[in-house]
DNA sequence: GCGAAAAGGTATGGTGCCAGACTTTAAAGG
DNA sequence: CCTTTAAAGTCTGGCACCATACCTTTTCGC
């Protein structure tokens, strides 16, 4: 019972934040920029909306763009029309990555698989309980590509499924694993083996179930799908560590 | 395709925690106190150690306390054998408890719900997949409540679970919905219906689907565990809300 | 071409937080 | 009873961040 409590009390203690908020916020825009949620050549909005959006004071959205600046991520023009542009890297996309997915640990990897299947796949289930027709349409619609790249493909259809979920905490969770697993578990840089179905089928499928209503079913598939994607994604990193 | 960026690039640009850093250590001490993570009586650790283990100065330790002094929800006393001690709130205890089960809209209550059960569903089939001899004698200690009340009872197994599933993360969480919703789902002021299975006989099946290493059957055991105790919740939610 | 508007750039006083140093208090141990 | 020890209490200079105000730059619209 003492080591109980003890065990239990321990808990709370666990450390702070320790990013200053010109940091996170740095943080923030890199990862986008870097990951692909923000493209070459987009704007940003002004400080003053940064600094409102961010919750933070002007100053230290300015510091933040400094760094950005110095990390040639964005180019900053003054006046009228003026703003932070985006200025991806177009060489060495993948670098950050590849470097990223070498320097994540496999217990890592599949730790945060793991936790991301239980989200997306609950979503899916939540989704196929209580999809709309309406939604049943826009999910309809993220199984075309319309011109874009897989990635962006895999990221879109699974935050509309979590969004159809209406379950307002499993999109923030989806959101976030967006900007984290997903970045990795979807990226352009694992490519995906002729002998796994094909991606937009496997959609379609899940599709299929949550329009039929039959959440284990959507939840199984879903989870085959990410395990899918995290397997090619152990592939790759064990040939990024150990080539 | 313009729409599917915009509506992307638009979820970077969220808010960073408003609260000053004191202020996060009073929620969390506060929460931790309120909730019976640390009991009457209970010693803190030293301001020396809060600070490292919250990763803050002692500065902000101390002004933290200051602020539970005067909720007297801690009392401190100097010297050799001194520091600060819980004042947990005698009478009343189940007010607070109360007052946030009323003030949580019935959504939310649901939303946060379906992902505990997310969690704890996925943590319990890893545990299954997972778990050694060691694990399940570990397991089949939270069986018994010990003299303990049944809401450290239902903590504790959750706990032990999501531990056995060796998934950091997911611990991780659960942790967290322990000091969240887990708060609310096993707090002491939800009567157990007499309808509803016995807890502890529920936590056996689980444990027994563990140990028989059926992750399926252990996931959904858990989820309808969880499932009973929302609908109790939920009811005596309505009992407050609009009595 | 000029004025307005939108944007970045600069400055300032105040508050929160940091690391570090020193003092006071009270209990424990010899 | 005295000394040691562990704890809280106080202080300080420096940095991060805040809100606010003002200035400069550049484009857009008339």
């Amino acid at each position: 019972m003492g080591t109980d409590r003890t065990s239990t009390s321990s808990r709370v203690f666990t450390p702070l934040d320790p990013h200053s908020r010109a940091e996170t916020v740095v943080r923030r825009l890199t990862d986008a920029i870097t990951f692909g949620l923000l493209t070459d050549d987009e704007q940003l909005p002004s400080e003053a909306d940064l600094a409102a959006q961010f919750g933070v004071s002007r100053v230290t959205v300015r510091e933040a763009l400094v760094a950005l600046r110095q990390q040639n991520l964005v180019e900053t023009r003054r006046g009228r029309g003026g703003g932070s542009f985006v200025r991806a890297p177009a060489t060495g996309t993948a670098s950050p990555l590849r470097s990223r997915l070498a320097a994540t640990s496999l217990p890592q990897l599949r730790d945060t698989a793991d936790h991301y299947a239980a989200i997306a796949g609950t979503a899916a289930r939540l989704a196929a309980q209580r999809a709309d027709a309406d939604d049943l349409v826009r999910i309809g619609e993220e199984l075309h590509p319309r011109g874009r790249p897989l990635h962006r493909v895999e990221r879109a259809f699974h935050l509309e499924v979590a969004a159809v979920a209406q379950s307002a905490r499993l999109a923030h969770e989806e959101v976030a694993f967006a900007a984290e697993l997903g970045t990795l578990l979807w990226a352009p840089i694992v490519p995906v083996s002729s002998k796994d179905p094909d991606p937009i089928t496997e959609h379609q499928r899940i599709a299929a179930a949550i329009g039929a209503g039959d959440g284990d079913l959507a939840r199984q598939l879903t989870e085959e799908h990410v395990a899918r994607a995290v397997e090619r994604l152990i592939d790759l990193h064990l040939t990024l560590v150990d080539p």
